[in-house]
DNA sequence: ACGCTTCCTC
């Protein structure tokens, strides 16, 4: 609706409309004309106009009110102080705040300003709903007479502008003017209470609810205020008041069902919601769309997926209620938590017109879904097609589908759209944005937002420490964490002695929860960080996130990585609830530590408790660990029967891993033909990979070199496979050819990882690289490993020399396999803990033959317990032998 | 003139 169909006549320039001058018409403009321009005779307000207009008003249809308003002044009828609400609540309804001046103009002009009060009310409100704040305080101050309407009204645009203080002022105000409260006013400011702390706010709802039961505002048929004050209860947490009030009430309609239904949710009583429901149902009250999306995320946070379904079946039957924008949105958000892409397109495709929630709802599935395209497909379907604009939910949930994205690639250009749409500033976009920083390397800018943010929530925090972790910058990852526990202690103190201090609010710390300790876990898994990993344990416990299934399998894996088996088998046994990744770390835990027969036996546990089903990954630990303990029949009968007794497909995934059992124990022909048995097109790069590893282990040149060949093709720029082969060659004495490899290698630019060791002592995990002599303590290790090299040797050590692949004298290679990194790292371990402690290494890649052989001796000679894991498996050892027992 | 509902980052 255009400007000049409501005021089709009137040359007034804007600034007039404003309501800063609104009895002066400037005298040196042209007076304008009456309105309707064209009267000769005095129009007259037409009551039949009126009633049609404010009937399509009450009824929401705001095109058709101003219509009416139009066709009503065109037909020279005056508006009168009736229709000048309705009309302002339906340009307020179509967030036209040039309209609503207009009318406002209009309203001057035929004196409608003054009294009674309801059409400056009207505009209080239009201005609030319009975003424009200063003119409904402009307002509200120039009339004369203020009723109990126009105190709503302001106190309930203030609300709008979320300035809780204010609103409670001019409630106070309005109580000391002598206006009791009416249901409007307690709807307001009930907002205002959930927003002023919960002490302060529980103390106001007491008031409240004191006030309002002796004006008798909960009486029969008054469910608005009774209703405002459940969903008040339920969002300060006092839940049990919500209840109580609830079950006290006889009048319940349908907003009272559904306000208790979405209470409980609130409050995450799933199963009492549902019951309200039931007795809802059984009551003779048909659910509608509200009732609906309120009880839909039931499914999700309870595992209901039929239960969705039902709820979609009766959605489906009764009034199109599938189609309805809320009620669609939330059955989208269903079936895309439990991965079905397809029905919540269906679900979407069968709107008509969806609202910016639902096409939120949609590319937020795809996004959370990893269907990246998709997602940005439909966001500029949404932008270009639909024409809508997108807020910051919309962006939050296409910012990681667009980082993800290949063919999104200038992801930075990103930010400045953001900024243009005005929605730089929101919380969720920034949490996004971090995260996309991070993501493309640029950790700097993101510190800076961080830096800058101003309300930090919990997600913000682990976006943060989740972007150090990809960045490497494992340090300040934990020190962030540690801020974490000391700063949110303080608040949660705080929260704790509400009662006492009332100015807890907008403190933005925020205290550890399962993703903060799922995101830090695996990084102690892989630095060996034992310590540290027992710290998240305890805090885990402190705070009943122990109970958390994701939280308690990264504990078992941690434990397992740090090369604790009876810790991880305890927090195993321990957990209330398991799932087939808990299952999956504990056999991958026991394959790594070459223990085979009993990662069998929980194989077989697993399947006859029926509690989980075996997938593709439980496969593949199954594999991993019959090919570390020479399990070959075990894992060959199994690979023959996963798909007919397990309704599991083999992947390429679980022939490499075959391959590399039958590899490892020496039968590389065999081996191979497996490999030539897989699908021509499928991808056979980690088959190869195992293979080539397997020839390096038993020396196999011929075959080695096939499989080298095979993976320069597919994967020319791994430096792992020139180092094989050429180590292959070196091996068994063709220096000429391993040159050649190594000559390859640099023409093409790759470069080798190069070898890197982590140990932890003390609150530091300390990494030592090949050859290192930065490290400050690196003389004393250096002088450490001669003296020890000494001892070894007197105990019958003999250097393995062939695992240096220069071809160099045999007294330098000596040189060169002291400065491995593993080594470095076990120096320093023994020169900086207690006698007789345990030590724990961790390497980036396999441990070498030498360094094997020589921590066997170390161990012997400094009476001390080695745990090394590398890159495959773990090595115990101790007293001079290794767990892997030389097969690795 | 009002109350109940969906979508968001780790």
């Amino acid at each position: 609706m255009s400007l000049l169909q409501i005021v089709p006549s009137s040359p007034t320039p804007h600034h007039l409309l404003l309501p800063t001058q609104p009895h002066q018409p400037n005298k040196f403009q042209k007076a304008p004309r009456p309105f309707p321009a064209d009267a000769d005779e005095p129009a007259s307000p037409s009551s039949s106009w009126v009633e049609t207009l404010r009937s399509h008003s009450r009824n929401n249809c705001f095109h058709s009110a101003l219509r009416t308003y139009v066709d009503m002044t065109a037909a020279g009828a005056l508006p009168d102080h009736f229709a000048f609400p309705a009309a302002l609540k339906s340009a307020a309804g179509l967030d036209d705040l040039a309209l609503g001046r207009q009318l406002h103009a209009a309203s001057i002009k035929f004196g409608h300003i003054s009294s009674p009060a309801a059409v400056p009310n009207s505009l209080v409100t239009m201005y609030a709903k319009c975003g424009d704040i200063c003119n409904a305080l402009k307002v509200f101050d120039r009339i004369s007479e203020p009723d109990q309407v126009s105190w709503n009204s302001i106190i309930s645009a203030l609300c709008m502008f979320e300035e809780w203080e204010m609103a409670l002022d001019g409630f106070r105000i309005m109580q000391e003017h002598g206006f009791d409260e009416s249901s409007f006013t307690l709807v307001s400011v009930s907002q205002a209470c959930t927003s002023v702390g919960k002490r302060d706010g529980r103390r106001l709802a007491k008031e409240l609810h004191g006030h309002g039961l002796r004006v008798g505002l909960y009486s029969d048929g008054k469910t608005y205020a009774y209703n405002s004050l459940i969903t008040l209860y339920a969002k300060l947490g006092s839940i049990e008041d919500s209840v109580a009030l609830f079950d006290r009430f006889g009048n319940r309609d349908i907003v009272t069902w559904n306000t208790m239904i979405s209470s409980l949710m609130q409050n995450e009583r799933y199963m009492e919601a549902m019951d309200v429901l039931h007795r809802m149902v059984v009551g003779g009250i048909k659910p509608d769309g509200v009732t609906l999306s309120s009880i839909l995320p039931v499914c999700t946070q309870t595992d209901l997926l039929d239960f969705g379904k039902e709820i979609h079946a009766f959605s489906v039957r009764n009034d199109g209620l599938c189609e309805n924008s809320f009620v669609a949105s939330a059955l989208v958000d269903m079936y895309c938590n439990f991965g079905d892409i397809v029905k919540a397109r269906l679900v979407f495709d069968g709107v008509s017109g969806p609202r910016l929630g639902l096409w939120n709802a949609m590319i937020s599935g795809y996004s959370q879904n990893a269907f990246d395209e998709e997602a940005l497909e439909l966001f500029i379907v949404m932008e270009e097609a639909a024409g809508l604009c997108p807020n910051a939910t919309t962006l939050a949930s296409v910012l990681p589908s667009c980082v993800r994205s290949k063919a999104f690639s200038s992801k930075e250009s990103i930010h400045g759209y953001v900024v243009k749409k005005g929605l730089g500033s929101d919380k969720y976009v920034q949490n996004a944005l971090m995260d996309m920083y991070a993501r493309v390397g640029k950790m700097e800018v993101s510190w800076k937002i961080f830096s800058c943010m101003g309300a930090r929530d919990v997600v913000t925090w682990n976006t943060m420490i989740s972007g150090c972790i990809v960045a490497d910058q494992l340090t300040e990852a934990f020190q962030l964490l540690s801020e974490m526990q000391r700063t949110g202690k303080r608040t949660a103190e705080c929260k704790a002695a509400e009662d006492e201090c009332s100015t807890y609010e907008g403190l933005d710390y925020e205290r550890p929860n399962n993703i903060t300790l799922m995101t830090l876990l695996p990084s102690c898994a892989s630095l060996t960080a034992l310590v540290k990993g027992k710290e998240i344990h305890g805090y885990a416990i402190r705070n009943r996130l122990d109970y958390d299934i994701a939280v308690g399998s990264a504990l078992v894996d941690m434990y397992a990585k740090c090369g604790c088996l009876t810790l991880s088998r305890r927090v195993f046994e321990t957990m209330p609830k398991r799932n087939v990744i808990t299952w999956n770390v504990l056999i991958m835990a026991y394959g790594m530590n070459g223990h085979g027969e009993e990662a069998l036996k929980l194989f077989h546990d697993m399947v006859a408790r029926r509690e989980v089903r075996p997938n593709e990954v439980t496969f593949i630990a199954v594999f991993a660990a019959c090919s570390h303990s020479g399990l070959v029949n075990e894992g060959l009968e199994l690979f023959n029967r996963m798909k007919v007794d397990y309704g599991v497909e083999r992947s390429p995934d679980h022939y490499a891993c075959v391959v590399d059992m039958l590899g490892r124990s020496g039968q590389l022909v065999k081996a191979y033909q497996l490999i030539k048995t897989m699908e021509p097109d499928s991808n056979q790069t980690g088959a190869w990979s195992s293979l080539l590893g397997a020839c390096c282990i038993h020396r196999d040149v011929k075959l080695g070199e096939i499989s080298a060949n095979q993976l320069f093709e597919l994967e020319p720029n791994e430096a792992s496979h020139y180092i094989l082969l050429s180590n292959i060659f070196a091996a068994s004495g063709l220096w000429d050819r391993a040159n050649e490899v190594r000559k390859r290698m640099k023409e093409m630019g790759v470069r080798k990882e190069p070898g890197c060791s982590w140990i932890e002592v003390g609150d530091k995990v300390h990494q030592f690289t090949v050859g290192d002599s930065l490290h400050p303590q690196s003389p004393q290790l250096h002088a450490h490993l001669d003296a020890l090299w000494e001892k070894m040797r007197k105990e019958g050590y003999v250097p393995d020399t062939s695992c240096v692949l220069h071809n160099v004298d045999e007294d330098e290679k000596e040189i060169l396999l002291c400065g491995h990194s593993e080594k470095l790292a076990i120096a320093f371990g023994l020169l900086n803990t207690p006698a007789g402690s345990t030590i724990r290494v961790a390497k980036n890649l396999r441990v070498c033959n030498d360094c094997h052989e020589a921590t066997k001796f170390i161990s012997k000679i400094v009476k001390r317990e080695i745990i090394l894991r590398d890159v495959r498996r773990f090595h115990h050892f101790k007293d001079g032998s290794c767990s892997c027992g030389d097969y690795w």
